[in-house]
DNA sequence: TATTGTTATACTCTATAACTATA
DNA sequence: TATAGTTATAGAGTATAACAATA
């Protein structure tokens, strides 16, 4: 009223903060977008008591039946040690079948088991219902252009670190 | 020779492992290239002894002088409890200093010292470096794209969190 | 010798509860 | 009472070395 307007307070507060600086990279963006992603996904999955490692082997067991555990962790790039308490959780809950292989008595030959198949297939529409939603702001040609130019990075990064 | 041709093996063996399922998911191709792009930025960032989390919470230091721990944990989504270690490590550096805020001595007050401005600008190199060599499959127009899809998608799963 | 699956181990990132000191 | 930073802790994901069984 009668007095002065409040002079700036002689602090340093930052009252916005600017990542002007980190927007510009690409590689913190994915960080972002794949952290929020990861998270709508881990959720989308729960109620099926699935994670997005053991859906995505599940997947790939269900579609390639007979499988190796080197095989599943080739494919989902993950170490051989790490894929072994994946593929014990899916067998623990009778969702696929870990035998001895006949043709190769060192390897494990992976099935999905009638159960496991149905649980996918209903993972499968929760799954794409996630994705719809993710989407929504991206139209048919949108998002054929995302996946491409993420299939791009993808091989320009193996092929430097396997050349 | 003299013989049949070889009698398909009854075995089941998997020669070719096939994720056309898995390759259709947005979800699954982000993970794949973040991991790779994760991969190639840890070896970028490891000659300046920071890797993704101190590089990114060094960035907003020099860029926002006098931010809060809380501020930076938010700006880069992780939990508080998580970010004291990250701040740590700067500090235990000499990147950073850490002082209790003039106007709120319940805050720290970080700021960037000159080690720390230079050693970010050296490591920003690097990584513009490292970004080039991600981009180099894609022009201009792909990867302005490419950063806007990644936006749209974040503000998509945000917004759902939220509301 | 080389490979498959396994165990043990360790490090990073993430997430929550509870404490302290300030506001 | 609410917030900032902290401690302790636990769970995932990831990585390497080393072993037994098998090729």
């Amino acid at each position: 009223m009668s007095e002065f307007p409040p002079t700036p307070q002689s602090t340093d507060a930052v009252d916005h903060v600017s990542d002007e600086t980190l927007r510009k990279l690409i590689g913190y963006q994915m960080k972002r977008t794949f952290n929020v992603l990861q998270a709508d996904l881990t959720e989308t999955l729960e109620p099926f008591g699935l994670r997005m490692l053991t859906y995505t082997a599940l997947i790939l067991i269900v579609d390639n039946p007979g499988l190796r555990q080197s095989q599943l962790a080739e494919a989902m790039d993950i170490e051989r040690p790490n894929m072994v308490i994946v593929v014990d959780s899916l067998e623990r809950r009778n969702l696929i079948t870990r035998n001895t292989a006949d043709y190769d008595r060192r390897a494990n030959s992976l099935k999905a088991t009638f159960a496991g198949r149905k649980l996918c297939e209903m993972a499968n529409e929760a799954v794409k219902a996630h994705e719809t939603r993710m989407l929504l702001g991206l139209d048919e040609n949108a998002r054929n252009r995302l996946i491409e130019a993420l299939q791009i990075i993808e091989k320009s990064l193996a092929k430097k670190l396997t050349g």
